[in-house]
DNA sequence: GATTAGCACTCTCTCTTGTTGAGTGCTAAC
DNA sequence: GTTAGCACTCAACAAGAGAGAGTGCTAATC
């Protein structure tokens, strides 16, 4: 049995009926609802091929047909790209430019979650190929040292480091010249702990005490821990019938609060886009995410600048508008791509 | 009509008895758990009066009484204190020390939520209180310079000020020594326009450049915008089938996504505790926040250190455990309370 | 006079039973 | 290959019948 073009259109019908509706889509609908004119009697037969063939799925035997997940990656995969183009240009978000990169990403994610009626996630960029600016050491008190790290894009980390005795005006000195000399303009992801041995031996460093200062500073700029994730729209899982019973909104709430699972997905989804910069779409059982059978998730890289990315996230039900999520998050990632750019 | 000794004791039984089954209680069971030794008629009669007294509602004509707010306030203010005692030691929520504070906290939320089994959410400490430790301007590159700020407490700010033109060393050199000879020592919240501009006035600066650079400085040490609220356990809301109805339980989920309305509580809080450093419960529509009407809200200050101090907060459903609650928190502000004693 | 037993009454909850309507699959006719 | 027609299925809704928990009131009891 093969997937000729009339079974595609009726597929089709059946899928953007039930993205609109929610409902399983009848025969008799569908011989209305297209352009084919065909009886409700064909339709029962073509689709009757189509749930064999696993595109759609029948609730229960008398009730219509609803998409199967295999359905739903066919639509998205083929069938949306045409209607993408014509919805692209409604889409109305305006990022205003805030001063802290954090603020312009809280609203960006307020303003998807507002625009898709959808739970939004969007991770702080992360900064492994930005290159370092600048760090200073600074004397606070006899027994704190304050490490300030400047990245590119004007990134700032800091830490405080203990230390048992003070450290002279002198070291402090050679201290700053050493790292600023050897470290900047390095990438983040190339500091490693082989690069800091290195340098160590080079400086000819005895001193314990400027040994474990050294090593404080590389640690803060490894330190991957300040990958932030805003949410928004948590509470429009609760619109979707099918996500709001308890059980099943309770695991996505918990989801979108516990950090953990959601930065691997960001993980993922940097390293799936390394360079294809595309939009990934995860159907039902096809997300990473065990507790997300039920959902879809969209996923896509957005880019700051060069090397400055982070990961915008939707998670809705898998009857999910994929062609307005698809334009909302284009429209999103090109405004986030310009906003700094002047910089 | 007086409440006599036995019809406190038959409402804190009504209580009791609702807080642990979240049914309305009948007289007949009221008979049989109190040591009263009355029959269920005679309770009838005192339950009648009860509830004309306004400390107790029943739901339809033939079911039993659940306690009005009337009634929790009177539990909460009278009956409480007894039990909290017993309770107290049995807590077992031990935080354990992280470097920063944030990490601390969330781990805090998370506790309390998991101990208590409702919504929790606790806010970074503020630090108007604080003192100056120290300042320092660095040259980023030429058209940025980064401001750190150290507060008592090792906490830190900084922001990158944009500059037109570079600034020499030399004066880059005076502006740190001015800045450190003057503002350190003085406590955040006595920074204010004024200060500076005697500050200004003091120093003859005459270069708008530098006057710009002082003020970036001066606001970067007001802002307050960095007030974080961690919340955990949002899910937990969906657990009590009186909150957890769409409508009531979307409004809820929103009301811990939005910090907005979370940072008026927190201002709420710290203010009526001054001094205090007390426990406020907040029962129905006793709630500052509109759409918490359903629910009881618990709120505490805690205190990491001198004028280091943020706010603790739960939300559940009005037969809230009070006494659980309570201690859980008190054992929490403890904890908070000594965990950065040494520094 | 306070307490209690007894009883009629009320109201929710649950279970059962029909009924409706949307939808199907199959067969036979076009 | 397409369609009309028909028997069949199943969820959803509504109505009705009990059961059960609880009440309020009255009259008897301590």
């Amino acid at each position: 049995m093969d997937l000729d073009e009339r079974k595609v259109k009726i597929l089709q019908a059946v899928i953007r009926n039930y993205l609109e509706t929610g409902e399983p889509v009848g025969s008799r609908t569908i011989s209305k609802y297209t352009d084919l004119n065909l009886s409700s009697a064909t339709i029962r037969n073509e689709m009757a091929d189509l749930e064999e063939m696993g595109y759609i799925i029948q609730p229960h035997t008398s009730a219509g047909r609803i998409p199967s997940d295999k359905g739903y990656r066919l639509y998205v995969d083929t069938m949306m790209e045409d209607r993408v183009r014509e919805v692209d240009e409604k889409m109305e978000m305006v990022l205003e430019k805030a001063d802290k990169v954090e603020k312009v990403l809280k609203q960006a994610a307020k303003l998807l979650a507002a625009n898709t009626q959808y739970a939004a996630m969007i991770s702080s960029p992360t900064y492994h190929r930005n290159k370092l600016k600048f760090i200073q050491l600074s004397r606070v008190d006899d027994e704190h040292i304050l490490a300030v790290i400047v990245v590119e894009g004007n990134i700032i980390k800091n830490r405080i480091i203990d230390v048992d005795e003070p450290l002279s005006e002198d070291t402090m000195l050679k201290l700053n010249i050493l790292l600023n000399t050897n470290l900047c303009g390095m990438s983040m992801q190339d500091i490693n702990l082989g690069v800091i041995t290195l340098l160590k031996e080079k400086a000819g460093i005895h001193s314990q005490l400027v040994a474990g200062v050294v090593d404080a500073v590389a640690d803060a700029i490894r330190a991957d821990e300040d990958l932030e994730i805003y949410t928004s729209g948590t509470n429009n899982i609760l619109r979707y019938p099918e996500l709001s019973d308890k059980q099943k909104a309770s695991e996505i709430i918990n989801f979108f609060e516990d950090k953990k699972p959601l930065s691997d997905l960001v993980r993922n989804t940097l390293e799936a886009n390394e360079e294809s910069n595309g939009i990934q779409i995860y159907i039902g059982s096809e997300t990473p995410i065990q507790s997300m059978s039920d959902c879809s998730v969209v996923t896509a890289t957005y880019r700051l600048d060069e090397g400055v990315e982070g990961t915008i996230g939707i998670v809705g039900p898998k009857r999910m508008d994929y062609d307005h999520v698809v334009g909302a998050m284009k429209s999103l990632m090109d405004q986030l791509g310009t906003i700094y750019k002047r910089e």
